[in-house]
DNA sequence: GTATAAAGTTAGATTAATCTAACTAAATAT
DNA sequence: ATATTTAGTTAGATTAATCTAACTTTATAC
C-alpha cells in the first residue's frame, strides 16, 4: 500500500507526463510544491517499490505499474468529481478540491457504488476521461478552440488547465460542455475570436481562453 | 487546524466519555491502539492547544474547545454514514470504515450538502444522534432491550457497540430501526429473550445482543 | 500500613517526509 | 572550448508520530 504522500507524487508524474511527455525534477518539484532534494529521495524510493524508472539526471519515467496506480488514483479522482457534480448538486468550479481528498480514501466498494450510480461515466464533469478500472486511460482525438477557422460550428467536448476561477469565467458566459459554438471571426493581433452559441450573437473570447477549450467538429 | 492524528485522538476521548464518562490513558490507549508513552505526550500537545485539559495521573477530559471539535468530527462522520446507507444504497454494516476516512475531509460545502440532501438528519443509520453545526450533541433517553420485561411492546430506536458481525446479525433476523418487538419470555438461567416481530413468533435473542439494543416503549 | 500490582511518565530511538546548504553534472552561451 | 547558468544530488537537520525500556506514582491486597 501506498501512503497519501507517495499517491500524491504518483499522480502528479502521470498528469505531468500526459501534457507534456517526459517529466523531470524541477517540474515535479514546483507542480508539487516541494522541495528538489525532497522530490530526488521520493524518486529513488518510488524506485525501490517499483513505481518509477529512476537513474541519476535522467528524466522521470513511471513504470507500467506506477502508471496503473496513478491511473487508478486519477479515476477515483475524476469518479468523484462527476458524482459531486452529478448527484451531490456542487459546481464544477467547486468540486476539484473536495476530489483530491476524496481521491486517497481506500475502499474499493465505495468507488464501485459511485460508478454504478453514475452509470459507468466515461469523462468527468470537465470533459477528462475516467481511467477504467485497471487504471487504463484512453483520450479522444479533441481540436483547440484555438486551433479551428472562421465559419467551423463546434462543440464543446472538454475544458483543460481547468482553474477555479476559468471555470467561473465560463459560468458567467454560459459555455458547458455540449454547447455548439459557432466561429464568426478571428483578430489576427490576437487571435481573439468572435463566437455565437446559445442566445449569444457575439462573445469574445481571448487566446489564453481558446487555448482551453476543446472542441469536435460536428460530423 | 489539527492533523488526522489529533482529529482520531479527539474523537476517542469523545466517544469513549460518553460511554464511560471519564477517560484515562490505558483506554485511549487501547481504543486507538496506541502505546501510553505516546498517548501522554499527545495530551501534552492537545493540553497545549486548548483542547484537552491535562494534569499528570489525573483522567484526561476534553475542554469546551476540545468537545465542540471533536463534536464537529462525529457530526461528519454520522452525516456521512447517512449518506452511504440512505443515497449510496451501502450497509448498514458496510459504512463505519468508509465514514471514518471521510470524516476527515476539510469541506464545509462538502457536508453542508450532504446535510442539505438528507434533509438536515437528526440520527445515523444505527440511531446515535448527529452533532449540530456546532457540534453540540443530544441523546435521547432510550432503554436497553435487555432491561424491558416480559408483555412490553418496543420499538427499535438504536444500536449500539455496532460492530460489522453484529449488524450482520441483526439483517439475518430482518430487524432495523423502527420495528416493533414484542418481549414473549426472559429466561431467568441467561437472560436471553424471546420475542415476536414481523412475521417472526417466536426469536431468541442473548443478554449480549440485547445489551446493544436500544427501545423507545410505544407511547 | 507496607508490599505488590497497575497505571502513568520520562528518556531516548526510529521512521516518514520535509527542509537548507553545499556540491556536482549537464546544458547553454559566447 | 571554456565559462556560466540551470538542473540535480548529497549530506545533514527538523518535525510529527510512533516505539521500547526504565522509572515513578497511585491503587489494591493482605
Amino acid at each position: 500500500m501506498n501512503s497519501l504522500t507517495e499517491e500524491n507524487y504518483l499522480k502528479a508524474l502521470f498528469n505531468i507526463a500526459n501534457e507534456s511527455g517526459e517529466v523531470n525534477v524541477t517540474e515535479l518539484s514546483k507542480n508539487l510544491d516541494i522541495k528538489m532534494p525532497t522530490v530526488t529521495s521520493m524518486m529513488k524510493k518510488l524506485a525501490r517499490k517499483q513505481l518509477v524508472h529512476y537513474e541519476s539526471y535522467k528524466p522521470l519515467r513511471l513504470t507500467e505499474k506506477g502508471k496503473k496506480e496513478a491511473g487508478l488514483i486519477i479515476r477515483k479522482h475524476r469518479l468523484t468529481e462527476m458524482f459531486l457534480v452529478d448527484k451531490m448538486k456542487l459546481g464544477w468550479e467547486d468540486v476539484h478540491d473536495i476530489a483530491e481528498q476524496i481521491e486517497h480514501i481506500q475502499s474499493p466498494v465505495f468507488f464501485e457504488k459511485m460508478d454504478e450510480l453514475l452509470d459507468y461515466p466515461k469523462i468527468d464533469p470537465h470533459g477528462s476521461p475516467i481511467p477504467d478500472a485497471k487504471g487504463k486511460i484512453t483520450w479522444k482525438e479533441y481540436n483547440k478552440l484555438s486551433d479551428c477557422s472562421v465559419g467551423e460550428t463546434v462543440k464543446l467536448a472538454a475544458v483543460i488547465k481547468t482553474s477555479s476561477e476559468f471555470l467561473k469565467f465560463l459560468n458567467a458566459r454560459e459555455m458547458r460542455l455540449g454547447l455548439k459554438i459557432k466561429i464568426r471571426s478571428i483578430e489576427p493581433f490576437d487571435k481573439s475570436i468572435v463566437v455565437s452559441y446559445g442566445k449569444r450573437m457575439a462573445e469574445v473570447l481571448s487566446n489564453v481562453a481558446c487555448e482551453r477549450l476543446l472542441v469536435e467538429r460536428e460530423g
